[in-house]
DNA sequence: TTAGTTTTGGAGTGATCGATTTAAAACTAC
DNA sequence: GTAGTTTTAAATCGATCACTCCAAAACTAA
């Protein structure tokens, strides 16, 4: 046997994952990332590659950790028109990094998808995932009268998830956190849903 | 008087807007400017300063070249009802780069809004300026009969400025340009206006 | 304790970054 | 033609980029 690993990966991963989602790529630096995991240049290549192979990492760990988390939370059970709002406003309110860093998956899909077929094909595939979940939820809120049963929820989904990604970004350029966008949103949202 | 420039400033803009856009601010390197205008360096020092000045010139450059002018296209006169829905699709199917680089005010929001101010404040005056265009075009189609009265056209602007941002950012992992796709966001589109 | 294995930290790699400097070139006014 | 001014192209700057290498450290099995 040899010598064990002195890091918690998922910390880590977590770490990085703080990195790329505030600064983005390619204005991430392997300093950047060293200091921010605490970890030798040696240690990070000898454990994930490259910075590339280490920024794929992250981008599953956040669909996991952040993304799937707040699904499940917020889509998969109780009353479906009130988690889909809940769920929308999360998105806003639940980043533990300074204003206006809202979803690394909106970052990442206009940084690198363009350009790196692997991350748009991993972009397309969580951005259907949260379509699908959407689209159930929609189900749901039909079945439990909340929302008109002759919409069609796929297209309903569809309509919620550009909603909430054209509000990721406007919310990168003015401050949605008050109580007036709050209450503007929720209009909108309403409009979808009712 | 002096040695006169040998190149038309505005071609040299259009260059180095087809370079950020393509490739984002950071991931633009200097020799890539020089490359697509046809400048050395000295040049393009001596005339715009440094890359962060030229890139706020670009930004404005396509602010007025390709938003100003597609608004004024779609939104200003005709049909209303019409003209918001090309607008939109307009936003997908015009731009002269290869696939799935849509907006570059969109790119910029999400790479460099959150770190840089003037940036920040730059998008935000831009997207207002967007969503007053929009809300004008929704009271001309509520006094031509397309649209109902009883909606709040600022509201509704805002529901169509946050759908187009979030189309574009689905648009980098998603080819939305066949017929499909156009159908399901004219309907969706039409959803919001009918 | 010793042999064997992997991790670690940090020095060092060439390449490229944005930006500067420089002297020759290219123009105008006179 | 000459003096004066600005642009041009290229060499070059120190800093930083992602990444590699390696000897010392830290562990286990025997």
């Amino acid at each position: 046997m040899a010598r064990p690993k002195i890091y918690d990966e998922s910390q880590v991963l977590y770490a990085a994952t703080m990195c790329f989602w505030q600064h983005g790529y390619s204005s991430t630096s392997m300093k950047n990332l060293e200091t921010a995991t605490q970890l030798s240049s040696g240690s990070l290549y000898n454990s994930f590659g490259s910075k590339e192979q280490l920024f794929q990492l992250t981008l599953e760990f956040y669909t996991e950790k952040v993304v799937g988390k707040r699904i499940r939370k917020y889509l998969h059970d109780g009353n479906a028109y009130n988690g889909i709002k809940e769920f929308i406003f999360h998105c806003f309110n639940s980043t533990p990094l300074p204003n206006n860093i809202a979803c690394l998956l909106v970052n990442t899909a206009t940084e690198l998808a363009p350009h790196e077929v692997k991350i748009k094909t991993f972009l397309n595939k969580t951005f259907r995932h949260i379509d699908d979940a959407l689209t159930v939820a929609v189900k749901r809120g039909q079945q439990q009268g909340d929302i008109h049963a002759d919409k069609d929820p796929e297209q309903l989904a569809r309509h919620l998830s550009f909603l909430l990604n054209g509000m990721l970004v406007n919310s990168k350029v003015t401050n949605m956190q008050n109580a007036g966008w709050k209450n503007s949103i929720d209009k909108i949202v309403s409009s979808v849903l009712d």
